[in-house]
DNA sequence: GCGACAG
DNA sequence: ATCTTGTCGC
């Protein structure tokens, strides 16, 4: 598959401008609807799982869509191989479930953190004006703020800075939640996706885990992990 | 030129 | 992301 990375830049920064940044604080409460979303790859086939909560029944439900994927990974360009299928399932619920309420999500990787401030979270944000949070494993770009994060215990959290010293996520030890790891990680980076602010973006995050007792993206990325498993039994059996 | 590099 | 054994620790 030929890629033009060139082409590719530009509409990141297209997508950079569009990124609306909320001065005011949106609570919990304000949200309909909760989404964790993530995928799983099998060689050329992804599938993608939105993990849906309904915050006024209080209950959960997973759905999923399957495609052929055919763009390749390249670090800085998740969206493009990511987004489509994403987009598919999202076209779907939004006619189905979603209208118009407000649906919060939380996807798997960064936003603002990101070279172009387009990762992932944004690009998907601003291509469907909704509010997302991203929610990566590893970093991107910028760097910890406090140099002390990962040797001193007391220190739980800390800001990611870029060059110019702008706070663009917040690492958070999985430990600040009282978990070991989640998703096979000890830190957890936030990011502004779309349509709120980074401070907001954090406490969304960690409010939902203390109330409800979940990540959004874990159960999405568990409910993935569960296909799989059921696939290989399947194919056991013949 | 070299290293870094979401999922 | 996925592949994949043993191994360290609670």
């Amino acid at each position: 598959m030929d890629v033009n990375i060139d082409q590719l830049k530009k509409f990141q920064l297209e997508i950079a401008k569009s990124v609306v940044l909320e001065k005011k604080d949106y609570p919990l409460e304000y949200f309909e609807f909760i989404v964790g979303v993530d995928l799983t790859f099998n060689t050329n086939e992804g599938i993608v799982c939105f993990s849906v909560f309904d915050m006024n029944e209080k209950k959960m439900e997973y759905f999923f869509e399957r495609d052929e994927v055919k763009f390749p990974y390249i670090p800085g360009f998740l969206a493009f191989r990511e987004l489509p299928l994403i987009n598919k399932l999202y076209e779907k619920l939004h006619k189905e479930l979603f209208n118009d309420k407000k649906v919060l999500f939380f996807i798997d990787g960064h936003g603002l953190s990101h070279p172009r401030k387009a990762g992932i979270a944004t690009h998907f944000g601003v291509l469907n004006n909704t509010f997302s949070i991203g929610i990566a494993k590893r970093l991107l770009y910028g760097k910890i703020q406090d140099e002390n994060f990962f040797e001193n215990k007391q220190k739980l959290f800390s800001f990611v800075i870029d060059q110019n010293f702008s706070q663009i996520a917040v690492a958070v030890k999985t430990e600040y939640l009282k978990r070991k790891r989640i998703m096979n990680s000890k830190v957890l980076y936030v990011s502004v996706g779309n349509k709120l602010n980074l401070k907001n973006s954090f406490e969304l995050f960690v409010n939902f885990y203390k109330k409800y007792d979940f990540i959004p993206t874990e159960e999405a990325h568990n409910y993935l992990q569960k296909i799989r498993k059921k696939k290989e039994y399947e194919k056991k059996l013949f």
